[in-house]
DNA sequence: TACTTTTTTAG
DNA sequence: TAAAAAAGT
């Protein structure tokens, strides 16, 4: 009997997984293993309640091996040792695993492949990370073009979906096997796993996609996603980092309404259909060119004088800039480990543009703290954000964190959620509470100065000065 | 998926 | 004179 290893990396889940399926091609034994490597458990960019969450997912994972006759093999170390000395304890003749692009996953792998025959699959992605390529076989570096090119590939079918295996032959009883670590900073917003995520695609999709009828938030997803008070969006960001669920599924899911909803759910699967090929996007960004985690994509603009003020940056992190919208979204992300799309632009535009702080001390933080941090995706949100990257904001396109939010929380309801000292101020001053007559701040116990800060700085004043700073970068 | 200022147009 | 469009950052 046959023997394969599947190397779990960031495909936590049995349904349409390619490694999977692979491995266990003409009837062998698979031992699904995941590896304990230091190298990404103690890295500066690891956040606890992403490795939280990874471990709730390996125990999930688990369970569902468990209930497949199957069970999880955890083992600690550098994967190249690891993956053969269980090759060897096990007689495996190859290990199969879904491709990961990440510059630090690429020379692990290469180093894996050399110690024992290493199969990498398609799966992290729709579209593998080097084959969307213009007709002259360059690389796209704009989201529009690469776009169009994604669509006009042969589009993934419901058919094309791999089932989950309904039971698996267990690895021999006797394989050692590392308990997993205790997940103990969970956030209970995103508990993990693959029927979670399953939950949350059919509860965002609905029943668009079969009927036309019973759409889920999808169906309003264009008008709805930057909305900061609603829930619009599909929260699926954590499980799709992890592969709790195949994109390709998700990208079915969101083709499907567009074949049989009605307009405004066909807009608005387009819409989101779009976000995940934004994701695809920037994992070829950082596959080909991986200085983007070092450096600006465009050199021009590597010279910004940074300000790096080191208390401004600190009232950033702990969400006291005094700016409303600012504050609530970084006590979000804090607080639970995510943070909405809107709010990822507003803090960063923030950041980067009103207080010139380097980008890249926020991208580090948002690694620090998102269940869903993803290098590629948060280096093009920052490098965009900062009108540093490929297919980048323009420099002078600066949010204006009042504007925002008056737009996206019309009423604060996102505000008064995550900042509850604001909680009484009538709307009129809830995005500008110094502005608010002192007599209003004192009957809603919110004294501007006392139980909430002045804003760090003036917007229009900032804008002006990033205007300067980017002039010397041009 | 930016915002501000200036210019034009309509009534 | 205000709204819309255009221009500029």
């Amino acid at each position: 009997m046959t023997t394969h290893i599947w190397w779990i990396r960031r495909d936590l889940r049995l349904a349409d997984n390619q490694a999977l399926a692979a491995a266990m091609s003409n009837g062998a034994t698979v031992v699904p293993l995941f590896v304990l490597d230091d190298r990404l458990l103690t890295a500066p960019t690891a956040g606890a309640k992403r490795l939280a969450f990874l471990w709730q997912g390996l125990a999930a994972l688990d369970a569902d091996l468990r209930r497949r006759g199957s069970r999880l093999i955890v083992r600690r170390g550098d994967p190249a040792v690891e993956i053969a000395r269980l090759a060897a304890e096990t007689a495996a003749t190859a290990v199969y695993a879904e491709e990961d692009y990440s510059p630090y996953a690429r020379r692990r792998d290469a180093t894996v492949a050399g110690a024992v025959p290493l199969h990498r699959l398609p799966g992290l992605t729709v579209r593998p990370a080097d084959i969307v390529r213009k007709a002259d076989g360059g690389i796209y570096t704009v989201l529009t073009p690469f776009s169009r090119a994604w669509k006009a590939l042969p589009l993934p079918q419901r058919s094309d979906l791999l089932p989950a295996p309904a039971r698996l032959t267990p690895p021999p009883a006797d394989l050692a096997s590392l308990p997993l670590p205790v997940a103990t900073a969970a956030s209970p917003l995103f508990p993990a796993g693959e029927a979670e995520a399953q939950r949350r695609l059919a509860a965002f999709v609905g029943a668009a996609g079969q009927s036309g009828e019973r759409p889920g938030p999808i169906a309003r997803y264009a008008d709805d996603r930057n909305r900061l008070d609603l829930a619009g969006t599909s929260q699926l960001s954590p499980y799709l980092r992890f592969g709790m669920i195949s994109a390709r599924q998700c990208a079915v899911a969101s083709l499907e309404v567009m074949a049989a909803g009605d307009a405004a759910a066909r807009r608005g699967a387009e819409t989101w259909l779009s976000e995940l090929i934004w994701r695809e996007f920037y994992i070829g960004i950082l596959y080909h060119f991986p200085h983007v985690l070092r450096e600006a994509f465009r050199p021009e603009m590597r010279a910004i004088p940074w300000i790096n003020d080191e208390a401004q940056f600190a009232a950033w992190c702990e969400g006291r800039t005094g700016y409303p919208i600012v504050d609530a979204a970084m006590r979000q992300l804090v607080q639970i480990g995510w943070m909405h799309n809107r709010a990822r632009m507003i803090v960063a535009s923030f950041l980067v543009k009103d207080l010139l702080i380097d980008w890249r001390r926020g991208e580090r933080f948002f690694m620090q703290h998102l269940i869903d941090g993803d290098l590629a995706a948060n280096n093009g949100g920052w490098q965009w954000t900062a009108g540093v990257g490929t297919d980048a904001a323009p420099y002078f396109r600066v949010f204006n964190p009042v504007l925002q939010a008056a737009k996206f929380d019309p009423e604060g309801a996102y505000v008064r959620r995550w900042l509850p000292e604001l909680a009484r101020l009538p709307a009129e001053f809830i995005h500008t509470p110094w502005l608010a007559p002192a007599e209003v701040q004192r009957r809603a116990g919110c004294v501007v100065g006392r139980d909430y800060p002045t804003p760090l700085i003036d917007h229009a004043a900032a804008r002006a000065r990033l205007l300067r700073a980017y002039k010397i970068a041009q």
